[in-house]
DNA sequence: ATTGATTCCGAAAGCGCTTTCGGTCTAGGC
DNA sequence: GCCTAGACCGAAAGCGCTTTCGGAATCAAT
């Protein structure tokens, strides 16, 4: 059986490939019944246009990539697919095609992208978790691609993106255990290359401020996001004569890893010491014990994401597409009033 | 500033557009050196083939794709993620692309595969999670699109896949249950339309006649694969007068559900009642209790997936690609020895 | 010097679709 | 009945690359 293509039809019907590529395409210069009579056959035969060829010829690549970040070894990944899911929602509307894309190393990360933006195969990207000065952006910018960013470098003016204000939320994470007590409250970030990182201890900071309270750096520490990095790290923090009765966490995962720092020294999570997390995850429910954690509203920012980068193919000017969300805080059992720590079996 | 395509290049050098393409794919009829000279021109100008063209006038597609499962709204989503880190890695290594489509409904599902298998977009595609008779299988066949299924459906004699025995698995966990002195083991199993719940449940059931105990419809239940609603189904279950003392799940997801119910019945899940899960997901170690857990071997198996579907694709037999695994049980907290059960607070 | 074998490259024909341009045909208007 | 408009469709030129085929040039051998 051959491969059904425009010219099989077009023998088959007795009209020109040309014209039954019109009708498909609803050409206002094909009259209605042959236009039906088009699809009809069309369709009887299961035709299905090449897409490679069809790209040549229109141009446009009717396909958007999304880069991977770079070290996606956490537990807290599931972001990645849910991103993904709503990305190729809104795309199987236009009938677009998701390309995912990874960079092996950092060294390759430009490399690869610089090939996105000039092999035409897509016609947009969207990043994720971007560094404070992120490389991927200049290139991007430097060959116009259409491109959105989730999260925002330091330099965000110039082109779009969608973020969530995790600095205004870790102030107010910091003012609502201020306002439970506590006046030494721990910080577990995240390497201080990615954006976010730096937001982040920048809300925590500015809401030590706010509240009167002193920055102390025995009681920050900046680790990988793997719940293992971040107990290493709270467990050294809480070998202090005096340690912090909270911990705020740049990531979920995180603080799960700190609740296990916690329980391992002898102490209850969530009694003797709080812990509050970002991200919002669903498995915060069931950790012990359940977690406490600012929630951003990511459950569909993969739709929208991708809606405002196809706005930007279509002609959009970037600019008129930042949006910023606000994260609030889901209390769940792993904070609480600040109770006088007990001595601690050091 | 004009597009460097391969006329650019041609012109720029002197030479002919086909001899720049012959010394850019190293033919053997081309000198040394201008070889060379191209490539340092080429490079020089960065120049990158554009892969529409290319794979028009190549007929390859140079790219596979992975078919998301249909419901992916449960918590286990990071095998989704991790999948795709791996079919990635074995992907760039060869300069393929990834794509990842999903089909909206159950209904347009067919219809994707259609399409991705007869225009020509890619080579090959990997699929998971399949159904007893699994309609997607069918038409890749039908259609002979080279594909892989990370699982099986019940006819899984003619074609590719990888897959964990999880048959075994059960009948093992029954065992190990059983030798901790447990009668009455509940199961909470997913759907029966995926293969591997009934697969899963086959396991259950042969196990229970291994060790001479008796199946008891009232104990086991199918729900999605979600926390809520097999915690829901346990919940029921422990309302019995005499319930089990022990469940299986089929997924973790559901396991950490189960571990749910049994604290809100007010009894101690890995003292009162065990509960084992499966898949092996990292997130157990932080539930309360640390789950119990049968671990399939599948951190690499996205990459080992892939591997296998471009043997095939270029020109491997499927029947020769059929790979079957083995899990192991990863002792965490939630099970222990069967203790008489004290009355409930029914 | 003539021939035959090599080596290297140019010309040109696609790949399967889209899209412009112009031509034919029918329908009105005088 | 002749002319101008539309309405429809065919012809053909690409899109940017790959690949076959054959010709020109080079070189060794007779």
């Amino acid at each position: 059986m051959r491969r059904v293509g425009l010219k099989f039809l077009a023998t088959e019907l007795g009209i020109s490939e040309g014209t039954v590529s019109r009708a498909l395409n609803d050409y206002p210069d094909i009259s209605q019944s042959t236009r039906d009579r088009v699809k009809e056959v069309a369709a009887k035969f299961n035709y299905k246009a090449n897409q490679t060829a069809r790209r040549l010829a229109t141009g446009v690549a009717e396909a958007v990539a999304y880069l991977m970040p770079p070290n996606t070894k956490s537990i807290s990944e599931p972001f990645v697919s849910q991103l993904l899911e709503g990305i190729g929602e809104s795309l199987s509307q236009r009938g677009w095609d998701l390309l995912v894309v990874q960079a092996s190393s950092e060294k390759t990360e430009a490399d690869t992208v610089e090939k996105l933006s000039t092999n035409g195969r897509v016609s947009g990207v969207v990043i994720s978790r971007p560094y404070k000065n992120d490389r991927r952006i200049e290139l991007l910018k430097k060959n116009n691609m259409p491109f959105i960013v989730h999260g925002r470098s330091v330099d965000s003016d110039d082109y779009a993106w969608l973020d969530v204000d995790s600095t205004q939320a870790f102030k107010d994470a910091v003012g609502h255990l201020a306002g439970l007590g506590h006046q030494q409250i721990g910080f577990i970030g995240a390497p201080l290359e990615y954006n976010f990182a730096q937001m982040r201890l920048d809300g925590y900071r500015q809401g030590l401020i706010e509240n009167g309270l002193q920055y102390n750096p025995a009681f920050v520490d900046h680790v990988d996001m793997t719940d293992d990095a971040s107990a290493a790290a709270a467990s050294a923090i809480l070998k202090a004569q005096n340690p912090p009765t909270a911990f705020l966490c740049a990531t979920d995962t995180q603080a799960i890893g700190v609740l296990a720092a916690i329980r391992s020294a002898g102490l209850i999570p969530g009694q003797d010491i709080s812990v509050i997390g970002y991200d919002g995850l669903d498995f915060g429910k069931h950790t012990n014990p359940p977690l406490t954690t600012l929630a951003q509203p990511q459950s569909h920012s993969g739709r929208e994401i991708c809606d405002m980068l196809l706005a930007i193919i279509d002609g959009g000017n970037p600019v008129d597409y930042q949006e910023l969300r606000s994260a609030t805080l889901v209390r769940r059992m792993s904070d609480g009033p600040f109770r006088p720590m007990k001595t601690l079996i050091s």
